[in-house]
DNA sequence: CCCTGATTCGC
DNA sequence: GCGAATCAGG
């Protein structure tokens, strides 16, 4: 990474305006490491950090959280060594060609955007991320840039008079392997036999799946008629 | 497991 | 100086 003064200028900035590491990284194209090595060495003032945040009690010395051992690093030349061998002696079957790390990025960058434009929950997100003092400018600059989104119910199940029967869950299937949290858009009619809810894996943070998170968040100019 | 930021240390 | 690897907390 080439660190010319508005590399330097732009870390200093999206720093200051307390985005995540990493986000900083996805803007520049650069890893997480390289902003937060760069802005350790610049000196920038330090964020809340998850682990350091032990409460520094009044009098009581904090151990700098004691880190453990400088952890054996692999050089250079046994991380290569190593990969030579791997890729002579077993190369990996079907894992897929491992994307290179900038078209990760890339796409990284790419779903990012979607997800801006089509909701935002990701406003939300990055300023639920952001330290106190700089949420209210977040929220400030975010509101203004994606399109206004507005939740539709999903469909609305009929009331009926009985108690409906417990929802059952697709997911519930193979509830064995996989444990976490279920899409529940309804699918059918509650009350009749067929009727359940979707149970596929959610979006991140929202209550429905990829396929149904479309559905029921719609941009507004998508609906006007 | 995902995320976060901080630190270490081979290069 | 750089940043991947690693750590550790949420």
């Amino acid at each position: 990474m080439e660190w010319t003064d508005e590399a330097i200028a732009r870390l200093r900035d999206l720093w200051s305006q307390g985005l995540s590491t990493a986000e900083i990284g996805r803007q520049l194209s650069i890893t997480k490491n390289a902003v937060v090595g760069k802005a350790h060495r610049l000196g920038l003032p330090s964020r809340p950090s998850p682990i350091r945040s032990r409460k520094a009690k009044e009098g009581e010395t904090v151990e700098p959280t004691p880190r453990r051992k400088p952890a054996p690093r692999k050089t250079a030349k046994e991380v290569k060594a190593a990969a030579d061998q791997t890729s002579v002696v077993s190369k990996k079957p079907s894992s897929g060609a491992e994307k290179p790390k900038e078209a990760l990025a890339a796409a990284s960058v790419e779903e990012k955007k979607k997800e801006v434009e089509a909701t935002s929950h990701i406003v939300k997100k990055v300023v639920e991320a952001a330290p106190q003092t700089v949420k209210a400018k977040v929220v400030e600059k975010a509101v203004e840039a994606p399109a206004k989104v507005v939740p539709l119910t999903p469909p609305k199940p009929a009331q009926t008079s009985r108690p409906l029967p417990p929802p059952r869950f697709l997911g519930s299937i193979d509830r064995s392997t996989r444990r976490g949290p279920a899409c529940c858009w309804p699918i059918g009619d509650p009350g009749t036999p067929g009727f359940h809810f979707c149970g596929a894996t959610p979006l991140s943070g929202k209550p429905y799946c990829a396929e149904h998170a479309a559905i029921a968040y719609v941009k507004i100019r998508d609906r006007r008629d």
